[in-house]
DNA sequence: CTCCAGGCTTTAG
DNA sequence: CTAAAGCATGGA
């Protein structure tokens, strides 16, 4: 077992995993149990530090994002001197942008809209239970999230079976595409173009696109508009705009390379009712 | 019972 | 181009 040490001061595990930017993980002893991709590690906070446990330090140093000093870009994101937005950034500054595995960050999401996080969370644990790898992480095992093969392998029946509503069309069609065609080719894209790729995929529009473009591709230059975001951007900007393309658009200038930490500071701190 | 959840596809105007 | 109907499911 490998073991990292980080000061939590911007990396609190609570924070990167309950502002919904991912859905495979569960509370455990002194913190949670993450699952990403086939890998597995054990997070808690030991006072002032965040400590990772796993097999592969490396998968998971990259995976929180550890290089990168959120210091500074929280630092900035409070000089746009919005007071809302700075009192997000205060009290959520323990939120990072995780790198996550591209194909699940794609089926996840796809899953997400019109969803709960409850409900989605349930949906992709069967799916990994059904189709995934079986492995172990502390002597317990779990399963991995599916290859595009395993996914394309089944029809429509089978997600509709595992509660995916009319998603299951989704699933099935993007799931085959991806494992004839592969996805690298998305990563050396702009962020517009990987949009545009992105938006031809069965399932995935604009908010969804802008998700999987912010989680799995680290384009920090994305902000998804979701029901959440929408509803912030009335109340607490006084906005007029009523499409969800305009609402992003104007986000995405406002705040330029820190859209995707600002859009996870607000959205967590939104639903958290502040 | 209705309404809503990290919306998208399809069809109509 | 924009607008709106229809969509599965489960919890409040």
């Amino acid at each position: 077992m490998q073991k990292i040490i980080y000061d939590g001061t911007y990396f609190s595990p609570k924070d990167c995993l309950e502002c919904g930017q991912i859905f495979r993980f569960r509370e455990y002893e002194r913190g949670y149990i993450i699952f990403s991709g086939s890998e597995a590690c054990y997070v808690y906070s030991d006072g002032e530090n965040t400590v990772i446990e796993c097999e592969n330090s490396e998968y998971f140093y990259n995976f929180f994002d550890l290089a990168r000093d959120y210091a500074q870009i929280n630092n900035r994101i409070k000089g746009y001197d919005i007071p809302i937005l700075s009192r997000a950034a205060e009290i959520c500054r323990g939120v990072r942008i995780l790198n996550q595995n591209r194909e699940e960050t794609i089926f996840s999401f796809i899953i997400s809209q019109n969803n709960n996080i409850p409900r989605i969370k349930g949906i992709i644990e069967k799916i990994c239970r059904a189709l995934g790898e079986r492995r172990e992480f502390l002597g317990k095992e779990y399963y991995a999230f599916p290859f595009a093969a395993a996914l394309a392998s089944k029809p429509p029946e089978f997600y509709k079976t595992l509660g995916a509503g009319y998603r299951d069309v989704f699933l099935s069609n993007t799931s085959k595409r991806i494992a004839d065609e592969g996805i690298d080719f998305l990563d050396k894209l702009s962020t517009p173009e990987l949009k545009k790729q992105l938006l031809t995929y069965l399932g995935i529009g604009p908010k969804v696109a802008d998700c999987i473009s912010l989680f799995g591709f680290h384009r920090t230059d994305s902000f998804p508009v979701d029901t959440w975001i929408e509803k912030l951007y009335r109340e607490d900007f006084s906005g007029t705009l009523t499409s969800r393309d305009k609402i992003n658009a104007y986000f995405c200038q406002m705040f330029g390379e820190d859209s995707g930490l600002v859009q996870q500071y607000l959205f967590y701190a939104k639903r958290g009712n502040l």
